[in-house]
DNA sequence: GCCGTTTTCGGCCCGACTGTTTTCAGTCG
């Protein structure tokens, strides 16, 4: 059995969390190894590469305690572990599919599995459709009829949306509720608020006079496929897109504990009212009491600050650490869009993109940008036409050309030279000395081992003439899984080496992730947010990079291209 | 299973909605 990468050592302590749950264990040793789990996949270092009795180094994780550490140090050496094969062994696997029916959870899983037999999903279906379901203790014809609904739906439960697909439903939906009078405030709460990179569901606040009017409006929102449920203060829908949406009317006294409440994240509200506690106050959505006294809840402000803690930034909010920040008084001012002087990482029409150089130049010039890199493709990308060093000359002589007739922006001359299969690059260094800027990318030879992958990239960074390493783990959300690479390896060698890191800005990359981005940060490693627009509309994707590096706590300093270029040039050349 | 300015046991966030119930369990977020 291969040694297990941090990410596959995560899903088998979500696999025990689940046969726990399944099984009606502690709910609380459920939380802990779901707990576990995401302190693994968040944490930067590799797991195999402790020795298999290092569980020091894993108990100073929170969360870990020392038979986690035990567990989670067999399973990354050996693959498994006894308490996983024991559970396996009492519960079929197609079982645990029933969990994601929505409306079945695991004590009627557990119910239909143990007195009807049903151990797959099509057994399930068959069970509800000879009605033998509605018979059992607790269960009747319309539970029957919500699990057979969910059957279909099992499929994608659990798939999320990138964020910027659900921002053009959410601003869809805004628009359609701000047509109705009489709504005094409308919020998005929730995983879109805090900007994560995938957006499982909407929710939507409301501060409005007449609730039912407001509902009732809801219920004929664009894209609606059916209402889900709707109660005197809360109602969901599904949209055909699959997205449910949850709409809370609520008080306008209790608008900020609201808001905090429902953006979350789990973990970070757990944080937060186990201090409450601690304080003797309560929070729930309505308020912070102690007692039956209401200290605070018309703004999230009130409710940090009755809590002893400045207001923390949505992107923040995901109990990683934000609350050792505020304690410490040195929440980061986090980077905004305004920030952003220029674009590190753009194509034109010389290799895969739409556009012409100027028209990518006027574009980034609109954009309030006061520099464009145009880094096209370099001649091993042969699918995207990429440039020989003759033809990169050839662009950069046209780029001369169209900087002597711009104003107010100025293109510099880059490339994006990739890093080849065996190792180096596919353009000398005497070309590469030439350019202004260069970024290196691996897009061949992604299925090599971590070790081979990054010895590529600790290569290239070590080349002096490259600047920047993109896209630094190649994945593509929902579609494409990381390559292996050991990043905390490569943002070693990025601060000795004075080399900046890509946070990519494409909606389906957002590589650095936010966890690499605080990894980065705390290493000195600077993130240069960038594009890859292939069109002049792709430059708009600023925005998505932008609110990644927030989730990752990034300041402007922390940010390469929010200094002009005369500046970077002088940042650059201090290696 | 974790954790400690309630510290080695006894807690662990909190409420809405639904359906199947006559007072509550299960699910969800």
């Amino acid at each position: 059995m291969p040694e297990l990468t941090n990410a596959e050592v995560a899903a088998a302590l979500e696999e025990i969390a689940d046969l726990l749950e399944f099984q009606g264990a502690n709910p609380f040793r459920v939380r802990a190894y779901r707990n576990a789990a995401r302190a693994i996949v968040e944490w930067t270092q590799v797991v195999s590469d402790l020795r298999p009795k290092d569980s020091e180094t894993l108990t100073q994780l929170p969360g870990i305690g020392e038979d986690l550490a035990q567990k989670i140090l067999v399973l990354a050496h050996t693959g498994t572990v006894p308490l996983l094969e024991e559970l396996r062994s009492q519960v079929p696997e197609s079982v645990l599919a029933m969990l994601r029916v929505p409306g079945l959870g695991p004590k009627r899983a557990a119910t239909l599995h143990h007195q009807l037999g049903v151990k797959t999903l099509d057994e399930l279906r068959e069970a509800c459709e000879s009605h033998r379901v509605r018979q059992l203790k607790g269960f009747g014809e319309k539970i029957e009829a919500a699990i057979l609904e969910g059957i279909d739906l099992a499929a994608q439960a659990g798939e999320r949306m990138c964020w910027a697909y659900a921002d053009q439903i959410a601003q869809s939906l805004l628009e359609h509720m701000r047509q109705m009078p009489g709504i005094e405030k409308l919020e998005f709460a929730g995983s879109y608020r805090r900007g994560k990179e995938t957006v499982g569901d909407l929710d939507l606040l409301a501060v409005a006079g007449d609730g039912q009017q407001v509902m009732d409006h809801f219920a004929q929102a664009p894209g609606l496929d059916k209402v889900v449920a709707r109660g005197d203060t809360k109602m969901s829908i599904r949209l055909r897109s699959g997205l449910q949406v949850d709409l809370r009317v609520v008080p306008e006294e209790s608008l900020g504990a609201a808001l905090q409440y429902f953006t979350g994240s789990k973990a970070h509200n757990i944080v937060l009212r186990g201090r409450a506690k601690t304080l003797g106050l309560k929070v729930n959505e309505y308020g912070v009491f102690r007692g039956d006294e209401r200290v605070g809840g018309r703004t999230e402000q009130e409710v940090y600050e009755a809590l002893g803690l400045p207001w923390i930034a949505p992107e923040l909010r995901e109990a990683r650490e934000e609350f050792d920040w505020a304690d410490r008084g040195c929440l980061p001012e986090l980077v905004s869009l305004t920030d952003i002087c220029g674009d590190l990482h753009a194509h034109t029409d010389w290799t895969d993109g739409t556009a012409t150089i100027e028209e990518m130049a006027l574009a980034a010039k609109k954009l309030g940008w006061s520099y464009l890199a145009i880094t096209d493709h370099s001649k091993r990308v042969t699918m995207a036409n990429g440039l020989t060093a003759e033809r990169l000359r050839a662009q950069w002589q046209e780029i001369d050309r169209v900087n002597q007739r711009l104003k107010g922006i100025r293109l510099l001359k880059g490339v994006e030279v990739d890093i080849l299969e065996g190792g180096g690059l596919d353009l000398s260094d005497e070309v590469l000395a030439e350019a202004d800027w260069v970024v290196a990318s691996v897009h061949y030879g992604q299925n090599q081992s971590r070790e081979r992958i990054t010895r590529r990239v600790v290569e290239a960074l070590q080349n002096p003439y490259v600047h920047c390493f993109s896209h630094p783990t190649g994945r593509l959300i929902g579609r494409r899984k990381p390559y292996e690479i050991d990043l905390e390896a490569v943002m070693k060698v990025a601060a000795a080496e004075r080399k900046v890191l890509e946070l990519n800005a494409h909606p389906m990359r957002l590589d650095l992730d936010d966890v690499a981005c605080a990894a980065a940060r705390r290493l000195g490693v600077l993130v240069a947010i960038g594009t890859d627009a292939h069109s002049t509309d792709g430059l708009e994707a600023m925005r998505y990079g932008v609110l990644q590096a927030r989730r990752g706590g990034l300041t402007a300093a922390d940010v390469l291209n929010t200094r002009s270029w005369a500046q970077i040039k002088k940042l650059l050349k201090r290696k």
